[in-house]
DNA sequence: CGCGGCGAATTAAACAGTTTAGTCAACGCG
DNA sequence: CGCGTTGACTAAACTGTTTAATTCGCCGCG
């Protein structure tokens, strides 16, 4: 039983006992009846059939195969039909990644998260962004491939390896390019985005990345609620922004929101202490606690700002479940304009921004660049949408 | 002195260094510029670096580049760090395509919904369940392939294009394993599920599949939710339940829910008619219009049944904004009990589910039977979690 | 009659790795 | 001295496709 040759596989991957592990000399399969232990449903294991098993019984060369799927034409129609038949017939399925390797092309494109996806998936403004960029995949044919850096990046890759180098990790991804969403110069990865062969889109995040980058006016939309807060004559201020929770890791567009409101704030001739910043989580559920940090501040605000709408709508609630009112005791300005900002009590002000044709155009230009319809030169970057104050009742 | 070993050992001299070298990686943006206008941008195929390069250049062979990533007790110390250098240098990346093909395993799983993604996408039922699947993924570093199985609905059932065989369209995914949410005995993707080579769990989905299956008592949590009612006096019911949109796909648990609740209302001797169906879209913002739904219905219910929390906080601030009292005017339940859910005003009676555990069990079998660590056989299914009322303000 | 071109199918070389089954020298042991 | 083992490494065979290059009749044309 403990031949050497299991001794010498000890350091297979997730180890296990040789038995049902190697189906692959397909003579020997049945050979191994009498390994007792753990026999495993043989059924599964059952000989993929090849482009060349069709080939074999149909009677052509494994290239008259492939034709028959993917250049119709250069078969005779008679040819094709009948490898077709066979092929059904035999129950044959390409192998998707044996065609890959072949083809270069993965039919996939990787999205890429900066966070723990746990985070990210709280975000609505993210979600509907993966809606959109599904929907363009659904019509592209193509997967996505989710991935987060987070918790891969501080891991081991072997036993008393370093950590993962980002561009390892980035080139571990099987996909024709990549879209990345909040990403910051800080963040490790931007190194491997300079270095990537395929091609890669940013949406919001840093500006001044080496790569097609699709942002919004951040910083013009906070400075317009600022200016709309002070000639509501507002002098105390706290912004609301993400909770230091992932360290290491930041949201460039939150960091613009603050400075744009900061700015506007300091131009109006008042002192950087009007403005206190105070960090909410960005879910909803966690808005009470959210409000009370910043209803126990020493110097109350009058106003506050949320970088996100999601953390708005939390302090809204908090706000009412201590009954107090809003705007009248506290002013609160979020930013996205949710679909839900318009449905809460009060309405609530936020900077809009068009949540659909922003990535809709980040999505549509990977899919160029994959397709080589357009290079990185022809794309202006960084292009930025537009964001404009939307004043409800919460202010 | 001449032995082959001592020979190898030439590149013990590290000053020889081949730096410099870098093939692929920087430069391309340079050297593009040369290019003459709308000529193809070439520069992106520049040959990659591969396993035989790193090889040559250590003066070794593939196999013992290939020992190096994967097996390295096989090699001897110096050896393996010596091939590691000269990979390091030559900017090799293993190219996770062709390892796939040799290995057999894609590193990702499989993530398939039976609509549209954006549709799923605004669940944030399913956007937890994706958090912890992610978090799960990022655990095994493997990746989450999202793909929507709407492309396999017949064309009658849906817009778009040719409808693609679902066993067919599962083979095209490379991935080692499959987790489907919400997937139905009518659903076309079932027959793929039998057949299917790979691991597939299912999530939230009919219960009489041939794979192994985590539900929840739907059924339990609405027979109480309508018991609950019915000792409060209620006598006039309404099911919120899934708007028709999308033509096709049921969502069983959903179906379920409707039963459990008509069957606990049919015992207290009531009539059918005593249960209304109205449909509901699943995001809050449309909640205004499926209270409306609600409320001029010409038998006008007291008390509505909402198969999930979305649309049961839609109707509270539809409610709301039309200045009714829950639970006075129209009692309110929901099923899941989202965190939001604690949050509403007034908070939410609901079903709860518990949210982390039942989706990690599920993924958790599913790596297992990847790993060939348990066999189906081995799983008692469908695996159902409890539910339990919890009463809140809204009933 | 020779020649170019075409349609239909084939051969062989990629694609970029992993794994099997060795080789070869050194070592231990009775 | 012969035999079995071990450690370090390699050659060759795989994984399942695509695709460039080629063959081989056959037809029309000059």
């Amino acid at each position: 039983m403990s031949c050497s040759a299991c001794r010498r596989r000890r350091w297979r991957r997730r180890d296990s006992n040789c038995n049902g592990q190697w189906p692959v000399v397909s003579g020997s399969k049945l050979d191994r009846r009498d390994l007792s232990q753990g026999e495993r449903v043989l059924s599964r294991k059952r000989k993929r059939v090849t482009l060349r098993d069709v080939a074999r019984q149909a009677g052509v060369s494994p290239t008259a195969v492939s034709f028959a799927y993917n250049a119709p034409h250069q078969l005779s129609q008679a040819t094709r039909e009948h490898i077709l038949d066979t092929a059904e017939q035999l129950g044959y399925q390409p192998h998707p990644v044996a065609r890959t390797l072949a083809t270069g092309r993965t039919n996939a494109i990787g999205l890429l998260v900066p966070t723990s996806l746990n985070w990210m998936l709280h975000d609505p403004l993210f979600t509907h962004f993966l809606g959109e960029i599904g929907a363009a995949c659904d019509r592209e044919e193509n997967r996505i491939i989710l991935a987060s850096m987070y918790e891969t990046l501080p891991r081991d890759l072997r036993p008393g390896g370093e950590p993962v180098a980002p561009f390892t990790w980035l080139s571990s991804i099987a996909a024709d390019g990549f879209l990345m969403v909040g990403i910051d110069r800080s963040h490790p990865l931007t190194e491997a985005v300079q270095r990537s062969q395929r091609p890669i889109v940013l949406l919001d995040s840093a500006s001044d990345l080496q790569a097609p980058t699709f942002n919004i006016d951040d910083h013009g939309g906070a400075y317009a609620v600022a200016q709309h807060l002070l000639a509501k004559g507002h002098r105390e201020f706290a912004i609301a922004t993400m909770a230091p929770r992932l360290d290491g890791v930041v949201i460039p567009s939150f960091g613009r929101r603050v400075k744009g409101f900061s700015q506007a704030v300091e131009e109006a001739g008042l002192p950087p202490s009007a403005v206190q910043i105070v960090h909410a989580r960005g879910v909803r559920s966690a808005g009470h606690q959210s409000f009370q940090n910043i209803w126990t501040l020493r110097r109350r605000p009058t106003a506050v700002f949320c970088v996100s709408d999601v953390r708005a709508l939390g302090i809204l609630s908090g706000a009412r479940r201590e009954g107090l009112s809003v705007p009248d005791d506290l002013a609160v300005v979020g930013f996205g304009d949710l679909p839900d900002a318009r449905e809460s009590s009060p309405p609530l002000t936020s900077v809009h921004r068009d949540m659909d044709s922003q990535p809709q155009l980040a999505i549509r230009t990977l899919f160029q660049l994959i397709n080589e319809q357009i290079s990185e030169a022809d794309i202006a970057s960084p292009h930025i949408s537009d964001t404009r104050l939307v004043v409800r009742e919460s202010s």
